[in-house]
DNA sequence: ATGGCTCCATACTGGAGA
C-alpha cells in the first residue's frame, strides 16, 4: 500500500497491553490511562488479585466490558473492550492440566482473536521455575501455530519476559544469564516470530531503543535503565494492517506507576 | 553476589517480581 493511501485512512482499532502490576494497586492509575488513550482493547497482567474481587463495575463506567482471570496474590490476565464485549474463547493455555497459575485468557473481539499472556518470569536460572518457564514457553510455541492455523487476525499480547535481543535492554552483559535473556527463552521467541508472528513495535521501529520495563530500584527509570519486555505479535492477516506502534512512557513516570509502560498498536480498517 | 523498591499476604516479616 503506498504511504499515501495509508495516511488518508482512520485508524479503526488500537489494541493496548500493560503489566498493572497489582490491579488493586493500581485502579487509580489504571482508569487514568484508559481516559487519556481510550485503546478499544486492553490487555492486563499481573492482576495479583482473587477473580470475584475484580472491579468489573468500574471497568463498565469507564465504558469497558471485560474478562478476566485471576487467582490470589500472583499472576492474573484480564482483557477489556469498548467496542463490544470480549467472547471468552479459553481460560488456560492448553497442554498442562497440572498448570494452576492464571497467566492466559484468549477471546475474540470482533472479528480478531484477542489473547492476554503472562509468561513466567523464569528466574533463579538454570533451576525449577525456570523449567517452568520454557515448558510454558513450549506450550505457547504449539497453541500459537493451531492460532496461526486458523488463518484469522489474531494478536498475542502481554508480558513475555524476554529481552528479544541486545537493542531491547540497557545493558546486555549484565543480563546474559538472566531468567528473560538467556539463550533458551530468545530461541523460543525467536520460534515465535518463525511462526509467521510478528512483533509490531520492533517492525515498525527497527533501530530504536524502546522500553517497557524499569525497575522500582535505583531510579531505573529516571536512568532510562529499561528492558523491553512486553510485546503484541500479530498473525499475517493483523500484521498487514499494522499502522503505529508505540509505548505510553510517561505513564511509568507518575506517582504510584507501575513497573511496566503500556504498550499500542494502532490497525487500519 | 548483594541491595536498592513495590506489591501481596493476615504481617510487623517474607516471597516474588525482573
Amino acid at each position: 500500500m503506498p504511504p499515501l493511501a495509508r495516511r488518508v485512512q482512520r485508524p479503526a482499532v488500537r489494541i493496548a497491553t500493560f503489566n498493572v502490576n497489582g490491579l488493586n494497586a493500581r485502579l487509580t492509575a489504571l482508569q487514568r490511562w484508559l481516559e487519556e488513550s481510550r485503546p478499544d482493547v486492553a490487555c492486563l497482567q499481573e492482576l495479583k488479585m482473587p477473580s470475584e474481587r475484580f472491579p468489573s463495575e468500574a471497568f463498565r463506567a469507564a465504558g469497558y466490558e471485560a474478562i478476566w482471570h485471576g487467582q490470589k496474590s500472583w499472576n492474573g490476565v484480564a482483557i477489556l473492550s469498548r467496542v463490544g464485549a470480549p467472547v471468552e474463547r479459553r481460560r488456560v493455555l492448553p497442554g498442562d492440566p497440572e498448570d494452576e497459575h492464571s497467566r492466559y485468557i484468549e477471546a475474540l473481539v470482533g472479528d480478531v482473536v484477542v489473547a492476554s499472556l503472562y509468561l513466567p518470569n523464569g528466574n533463579p536460572a538454570p533451576g525449577p521455575r525456570f523449567d517452568y518457564k520454557l515448558r510454558w514457553f513450549d506450550r505457547l510455541l504449539s497453541h500459537a501455530t493451531e492460532l496461526l492455523a486458523e488463518g484469522k487476525s489474531a494478536v498475542l499480547a502481554g508480558d513475555f519476559n524476554v529481552i528479544p535481543t541486545d537493542l531491547d535492554v540497557y545493558a546486555p552483559e549484565r543480563w546474559r544469564e538472566d531468567a528473560l535473556f538467556r539463550p533458551e527463552v530468545r530461541t523460543a521467541y525467536q520460534s515465535l516470530l518463525g511462526q509467521g508472528w510478528v512483533d509490531a513495535v520492533r517492525t515498525l521501529h527497527p533501530e530504536e531503543r524502546i522500553y517497557t520495563f524499569w525497575k522500582y530500584l535505583r531510579n531505573a527509570f529516571t536512568r532510562d535503565a529499561g528492558l523491553r519486555i512486553d510485546h503484541l505479535l500479530l498473525s499475517p492477516p493483523l500484521a498487514e494492517r499494522l499502522a503505529a506502534a508505540g509505548v505510553h512512557r510517561e505513564v511509568r513516570g507518575r506517582e504510584k506507576a507501575s513497573d511496566h509502560a503500556p504498550v499500542w498498536i494502532e490497525i487500519d480498517d
